[in-house]
DNA sequence: CTGAAAGCGCTTACAG
DNA sequence: CTGAAAGCGCTTACAG
């Protein structure tokens, strides 16, 4: 028998052997008091006898009775629940995204902290690939009322869902900044500076071709990272050469064939920076096949890599570390300053964080021999 | 400005200057119909004048409007939410967990094509650790109505969680095999034949002490692990020694401390099984940093995985492998089962499946040397 | 084929 | 401090 069928016009007779009262009803019922009252001790409302609520408080845990998230959502208007959105690209499906995975659990402690749950929207990408974000999770989502507000990664230089939720007044916050969705709350990593430091490191080394392997132009950290390269060889006085910056798609399959790519250079770049950690998977392999030596063969920085698996390797993979709970958590809290005014009544600044990214030496890269 | 607030006994006048109807009431005023008739179009009802209906789907497709969740889940005591329980262990928090992600998407493919949502329901281990599987989470979404059925993966010999869902008569499918919950529908990975097969694979290749990591002895797995080791012992007339089978924490440093243990062992192993995919990590890690080449030195065969890690290792990893997206899919399809009864009105028996794992032979083991 | 009405479970002004 | 009542947005028998 299915939960909760009940004839429409029926009364709640109880036609189930279930023991848990199933509504603030039947809890009433038990203790001999009006609905209301149940709700006001349930809530914590000052106007409530503190022997009665009391009585309701225990009546509720002795008998399981929690009130029914529909009847709340419906009643109040908020469904205490934040929508995170997550876009897996075709290919990249087993491939153990460990950022998203700490993100996620760092977003749903801090929500949990505040009573607050966490829904992963997941999605694939539109037609475009990355080019395009997908939209349809968003917008369902909205449209169904299913979240109070967003977090919304991976952001485009224009982006389509952050207009969409500045354009339907809904709360969102970004990671990654973006050139769509106004004013809105942002926190992004510093990517602009963690490339710049891992190549003024190559250079250092004497690395004088260095070859930078991006995935979709479309995504707004890109901006930053070229940014960075290019600072840094600027200040270095070595000559850019566009050859050396790379695009593939973002799964192991296009690490390969962005190494393939800057190895068959006629300039062959004798150094890699990796951003994206599915792609590192592939540039990995490869170098393995090619039988080129990371850190003595040839130099490889590795993007944003807060796990173990960096140590896994051998070599061990230098890279930029993070803590990435404790960014999810920061996300969590910047999402709910829009829906919990009860803080302080004084007009917070729309957050604007940039997260810096430290270096993590290990063994993948080196002089030049 | 909050969505959703508006005054108790307020006329729905549109205080905002959002142009998307917010609910069935609009959309009846726009088109000049009841809400009734919005209703029965929308939801595909046979007594709807087809012209009419066509009105009707234009118009909520023109104007963005889909039900809210809260009114539906109100109105028809069903949420079309599956929950997915997920614990993360103390220490695991980085360490991207390829199988559940795959998992995850394969799970929310299958519902999001049967118009069903997926919610991750995380929960930290008990203070018991991996003993006894933490039910706040479990209960609180019970209580609160959070979803029609669960999904409850990492099955205990005897597992609260799904006593609990037995006794209060809410569908779910477990991940794995439990003497708890009843006649209760599941699936699960054949661990038994797995590693029968990987330690009749070592036997063949001369090793006599196999060391065998497990995690919690309370997950069900293990059961099947130890017996699909002592009947490749058996088999091959080869002494158990039962100081080869060591258990450790589900994470990184379990598989440093246990490979440790191991080696420290007077009966050496020279090959190791290990079945957690987090302990493996800290396991390759301990024999590079003692300087034992994994294939040569030591074979190590290591559990499930169905990511492009073990290949990114060096040597690759020697790994069992399944479809986990498939699995995902199969196990919402079977989640669904208990819900939609419109499918066929027979009796289905409760599905109990045994899904093979795939040995795959990579440069991690090899002949004694 | 359509409309009017009831009611799912809750919270919250409003009386008392 | 408490109760009675309204109403959030929806679906569905029930009339017509």
């Amino acid at each position: 028998m299915k939960r909760g069928e009940k004839q429409n016009t029926q009364a709640a007779t109880g036609d189930q052997s279930i023991r848990a009262p199933h509504g603030i009803r039947e809890l009433a019922a038990e203790l001999g008091i009006s609905i209301g009252t149940i709700s006001r001790a349930m809530n914590g409302r000052p106007n409530v006898n503190p022997a009665t609520k009391a009585r309701v408080l225990e009546a509720a845990e002795r008998l399981g009775y929690r009130p029914q998230q529909s009847g709340l959502s419906l009643r109040t208007g908020t469904t205490r629940t934040i929508g995170l959105l997550w876009e897996i690209p075709f290919g990249r499906e087993n491939y153990g995204d460990a950022f998203f995975l700490s993100l996620f659990i760092g977003v749903q402690a801090q929500l949990f902290e505040r009573g607050y749950d966490l829904t992963i929207l997941f999605d694939r990408p539109s037609s475009g690939g990355l080019a395009e974000p997908p939209l349809g999770r968003l917008k369902d989502a909205i449209q169904r009322r299913q979240v109070d507000a967003f977090i919304i990664p991976w952001t485009r230089v224009t982006d389509a869902r952050l207009a969409y939720c500045a354009k339907q007044a809904v709360p969102f916050t970004a990671l990654g900044r973006s050139r769509s969705g106004g004013n809105h709350p942002w926190i992004d990593l510093d990517f602009e500076g963690a490339i710049y430091k891992a190549t003024r490191r190559l250079l250092g080394f004497g690395h004088r071709h260095i070859g930078l392997i991006l995935v979709s132009s479309a995504l707004m950290q890109n901006q930053f990272i070229i940014a960075g390269y290019k600072k840094a060889l600027a200040e270095d006085s070595t000559a850019l050469d566009d050859k050396l910056i790379v695009q593939c798609e973002a799964i192991p399959q296009g690490g390969i064939q962005a190494t393939d790519k800057l190895l068959g250079l006629r300039a062959r770049p004798s150094a890699f920076i990796v951003i994206d950690s599915a792609v590192i998977v592939g540039v990995y392999v490869r170098l393995a096949e090619l039988g080129l030596r990371c850190g003595q063969d040839i130099s490889v920085i590795g993007g944003v890599q807060d796990n173990p698996i960096p140590e896994f390797l051998s070599p061990p993979l230098t890279c930029f570390g993070l803590d990435t709970i404790a960014l999810g958590k920061r996300l969590a809290e910047v999402a709910l300053f829009a829906l919990d005014k009860d803080e302080t009544e004084a007009e917070r600044p729309v957050v604007a964080e940039l997260w810096p990214l430290k270096l993590i030496a290990r063994g993948s890269d080196g002089s030049i021999q």
